[in-house]
RNA sequence: UGGGAGAUCGUCCAGCGGCAGGACUACGGACUCUGACUCCGUCAACCCAGGUUCGAAUCCUGGUCUCCCAGCCA
């Protein structure tokens, strides 16, 4: 695996920079769940360390007491360890530097390089300037650095009232990049942090922050994503200007998009916060939870991270490649069991009533050593509604009146009748004959069935219910939002369908929460952790099968 | 109309002066007790215009388009 950032890692190895020594980290703020973009992130900085014996931190970038809180921090390193990383003892928060920042604040203001500013936000905003015009000096900016010490020690003592006064970097009001034009380094916050309680009462920004605990840890490598690239200059002018033995290269890249969902932690968080989702962890969520509830594997996932690369670009990555992902993984692990989405009841004449068979199948039909079980066959089964056809297109193969096809690792049958609602013409039930020359699914003759088709006994399957998912949005890109059009308005109504009467075969009465399996024909399924118990299943669809009989049927009636 | 960054098949990624390649998707076909899997095949791209060169996706010049930046968010 080659990218523009592992070609500079390497360069950096060669000239043995930094030591020969790569260490990275990754900087989560605690203000939300961590979700498949964070994942490129993390298989990006984990998966470096380790490629060069280097090692990669966990720190909480928690600078913003008002937006973080301990749950989040719960839910993040939860998620990193199901990705399969790990931070060994080293994890960190930008909080447990918050003394030693003050003390570098108090060095740059001596230096001359930062002052307290009494600017309100508005006047800081008009001072700033445009994209096109220069600012201008606050005229707090020649304060004496005796002044301004004094100020920046009762800022911190609780002197003074939020927002009404600022630490700045004194650094040029007309560069023509505005994060350079005496950023804010400091603000008074009165909310209680949630691991200093309320010990500080100001808190450091971002751009002054975030350096100089990646100097603290040593970090040589420090990768972000693409808006940061503007910030650079002001990452390194910090480092430049304080004395510190370790001046770590940021890096950016482009974040990870994926078509049909959102991907912003605002955003994320509007649709758990107004009801659009049931939570962080809803299984359409492109969060790692939900992916996780949603019965998407690390490994997978991980996998994806590799494929989509990393590069400088912006880029959506079209769902497809992870549904792909999922699909490969689980298709040579998982084992097949036979379930009924939408049964329709077919009795078969001939066959004894009240007998029962016990039908040796395989889990998995490439894989002995998954084992096998035995399936309940009698007289009264179920199958899928939409595998009988009382009017047949020509491309269609499966049941239909006058026609055999297989039941899988069973019987072959033939549909002799077709029962109808009365009222509403809709078919409820088919009766057919079997051939019991053909027991276990094959005959000796020889003759072929165009079709094989997933049942359920009757008596011995078991009720379930059934969540199938479907894209969030409706709209490639829901984060177009052409006028003043909100991206809650491309919400797919169709994202959830709940299934109630669906039925599964007997062996998933001991199904584990969060085990996955093929519903043969259907796609992959996982026991839900949440909401199902011993007497209720709720199966969630994790990713259908590809399915070239639907894009045919799609075809051909359009 | 300031600054920063980026433009290669429908999508993502490679190429680093010498035959534009891979993955996903789509479309054909083979196989099949899953219309699955697997296998084989097909379609499909260098933003534009000049220049340098025997030779340019790559180097140079000039355009065009897209993204990011005016939080006391990260």
């Amino acid at each position: 695996m080659v990218d523009f950032i592992r070609d500079i890692i390497a360069e950096d190895l060669k000239a043995n920079k930094n030591g020969g020594r790569v260490h990275t980290r990754f900087p989560p703020e605690p203000n939300g769940y961590l979700h498949i973009g964070h994942a490129k992130s993390i298989c990006l900085n984990f998966g470096l360390a380790a490629e060069s014996h280097g090692l990669c931190n966990l720190r909480f970038d928690d600078t913003n007491p008002s937006k973080e809180s301990t749950e989040y921090i719960r839910s993040i390193k939860s998620d990193i360890k199901w990705l399969g990383f790990d931070w060994g003892d080293r994890l960190f928060y930008t909080s447990d530097y918050f003394e030693k920042l003050y003390q570098y604040a108090v060095q740059l203001i001596k230096k001359g390089k930062a002052y307290v500013c009494d600017l309100s936000p508005e006047e800081i905003r008009e001072y700033r300037g445009t994209l096109t015009e220069p600012g201008k000096d606050s005229p707090y900016r020649n304060r004496s650095a005796e002044e301004s010490l004094d100020l920046f020690e009762r800022m911190r003592a609780g002197e003074f009232k939020e927002v009404s006064r600022v630490l700045r970097a004194k650094i040029d009001m007309s560069s023509p990049n505005l994060n350079m034009r005496d950023p804010v380094l400091y603000r008074i916050l009165r909310t209680p942090h949630h691991r200093t309680g309320d010990k500080w009462c100001i808190y450091p920004m971002y751009d002054y922050a975030h350096c100089l605990s990646d100097s603290i840890e040593g970090i040589t490598h420090s990768i972000c994503t693409l808006e940061f690239e503007d910030h650079r200059p002001l990452y390194d002018w910090v480092l430049d200007q304080l004395d510190v033995d370790c001046h770590p290269q940021q890096i950016e890249f482009a974040r990870l998009n994926l078509n049909y969902t959102v991907m912003s932690k605002r955003k994320l968080l509007e649709l758990v916060e107004n009801g659009h989702v049931s939570g962080w962890d809803d299984p359409r969520m492109p969060t790692l939870s939900g992916l996780r509830r949603r019965g998407y594997t690390p490994e997978s996932i991980r996998n994806f991270c590799e494929r989509i690369g990393v590069a400088k670009r912006d880029s959506v990555i079209d769902v497809a490649l992870l549904e792909h992902c999922i699909r490969e993984d689980l298709n040579r692990s998982v084992p097949r069991v036979m379930a009924v989405l939408r049964p329709l009841r077919v009795v078969i004449d001939n066959y004894p009533e009240g007998q029962v068979e016990e039908l040796d199948s395989p889990y998995h039909p490439d894989d002995p050593s998954v084992g096998s079980r035995k399936i309940p066959f009698s007289r009264v089964l179920y199958i899928e509604q939409e595998d009988f056809l009382e009017d047949p297109p020509k491309k269609f193969f499966r049941l239909s009146p006058g026609r055999e096809v297989r039941l899988r690792y069973a019987y072959y049958i033939t549909c002799v009748d077709v029962v109808k609602d009365k009222q509403s013409g809709e078919v409820v039930e088919l009766h057919c004959t079997y051939d019991p020359e053909t027991r276990g699914g094959w005959s000796r003759d020889g003759r072929k069935v165009k079709a094989t088709l997933h049942w359920v006994s009757e008596c011995d399957s078991i009720p379930a219910g059934v969540r199938l998912y479907n894209h969030l949005f409706t709209k490639e890109n829901p984060n177009e939002e052409k006028g003043n059009i909100d991206f809650k308005t491309y919400l797919n109504p169709n994202s959830l369908e709940i299934l109630t009467s669906c039925r599964v075969e007997p062996v998933l009465a001991n199904a584990a929460p969060g085990s996955r399996y093929q519903f043969e024909r259907l796609g992959y399924f996982c026991l839900d952790s949440v909401d199902s118990s011993d007497g209720a299943l709720v199966f969630n669809r994790t990713v259908t099968l590809r399915d070239s009989w639907a894009k045919i049927a799609k075809k051909e009636k359009l």
